[in-house]
RNA sequence: GGCCCGUUGGUCAAGCGGUUAAGACAUCGCCCUUUCACGGCGGAAUCAUGGGUUCGAUUCCCGUACGGGUCA
């Protein structure tokens, strides 16, 4: 009988999930990897992963998860954007396809542990397995891991937590590492020419375009379709008032956007879809809240619904741009407690 | 029709004899970022048109075109 852990890692193909597997490998445990095709936009990342794995001359499987994902995801990210809320497909994927189907895959094969190279800690504490942002704040990514619970956490490891980037370059350079120098993966990994708005058109139809309103309330030019913008943005607008103009409010009964000089801000909205990391982990004090994934924290309090599916925030100070449809992510400190969408 | 005024990059808008022709917004590129955005940095792009005057005209004069105003 081996005491040697099994640990089956996602594997991407990118600079993060190779050294993941690497450090896997040093600590000692038996590694085996998986690559999941999420849609037909994978290809590049199943080659990737495949040209890791044999460097790192470990066993991969791969699993074709484009059913699961567009129903989980793209189906909500298409019917998102056309209530005009801005989705946050990542914080979906994780739970829903990603974590579970790898977990499911370790199960099956008998794993005792899956790993990604995720950039987060996990801390057992009072009997629950409790989820922290990681060492490096930059690098944090533990915004889109809100969602994920003591299933997954119990069975998870996050080696990089620790790690900076130019940390994990360095090891995947020594290591021959074909994807050393590639640069971060990033935007929406479903769309092949990141034009996400394009990828709704194909899809449901050209978009009708509407009215821009701006400060005074006259109509100051045409939009190109709801789905295009979110609330906040400023770019890609095409409208000139002689100073920046943000989309405070979009419209979709009336099919407009509006436009102010200033970004509007809000000091309380509602979570809907609410999810804990642990049971009752949301009855805390001291809290903090992340709406976008690179925002700041920002002190607030937060009153659950009696079925706990939802929640009122209040922001100790009135902030910009809150989108409904983005993640709300409430931590204590470091720790992750779970969140919510929001709901304006 | 007569008389006035205006016409500078995609938009707004400085300059008014010699300037690398400001600036803002838009646009484009890069950086940032496993969402969408925000943000940072950089680039491209303009003197309505024809003729004068002048060493030199975006700037002065005349005509033309297009706007706006005004007049029995």
């Amino acid at each position: 009988m081996s005491t040697t852990k099994k640990v089956l890692v996602a594997l991407s193909g990118g600079v993060d999930s190779s050294v993941c597997v690497k450090l896997l490998l040093d600590s000692g445990y038996e590694v085996e990897a998986v690559v999941m095709k999420m849609s037909d936009c994978h290809d590049s990342a199943v080659f990737a992963a495949r040209e890791s794995a044999r460097t790192l001359g470990i066993r991969l499987h791969e699993l074709d998860l484009r059913e699961t994902f567009k129903k989980n995801v793209i189906d909500y990210f298409i019917r998102e954007y056309l209530a005009a809320r801005t989705p946050n497909p990542c914080t979906i994927c994780n739970p829903s396809v990603k974590f579970k189907n790898l977990l499911m895959l370790a199960d099956e094969l008998g794993f005792d542990f899956i790993a990604t190279g995720h950039y987060a800690s996990i801390r057992y504490e009072n009997g629950f397995y409790c989820l922290y942002r990681g060492q490096s704040a930059e690098r944090d990514q533990s915004y889109m891991l809100y969602r994920l619970k003591q299933d997954v956490l119990s069975r998870l490891l996050l080696p990089l937590s620790d790690m900076t980037k130019p940390q994990i370059r360095e090891i995947a350079a020594r290591m021959d590492l074909k994807c050393a120098d590639a640069p971060d993966s990033q935007e929406i990994c479903f769309v092949e020419d990141n034009d996400y708005a394009k990828y709704i058109e194909d899809r449901c139809g050209a978009s009708k375009q509407g009215e821009f309103i701006a400060p005074d309330g006259s109509v100051c030019g045409t939009h190109k379709g709801i789905i295009h913008y979110t609330v906040g943005q400023r770019k890609g607008l095409g409208v000139a008032l002689g100073r920046p103009a943000f989309v405070t409010r979009i419209d979709p009964a009336e099919n407009r956007v509006y436009l102010e000089f200033e970004k509007a801000s809000v000091s309380s909205f509602s979570l809907s879809d609410i999810s804990e990391v642990y049971p009752y982990s949301l009855d805390s004090s001291a809290l903090c809240i992340k709406m976008r994934s690179t925002a700041q924290l920002v002190p607030c309090k937060v009153d659950l619904s009696d079925d706990r599916s939802s929640a009122s925030v209040f922001l100790d100070f009135p902030c910009a741009a809150v989108p409904s449809g983005q993640s709300g992510v409430i931590y204590q400190g470091d720790k992750v407690l779970g969140g919510g969408i929001i709901e304006n």
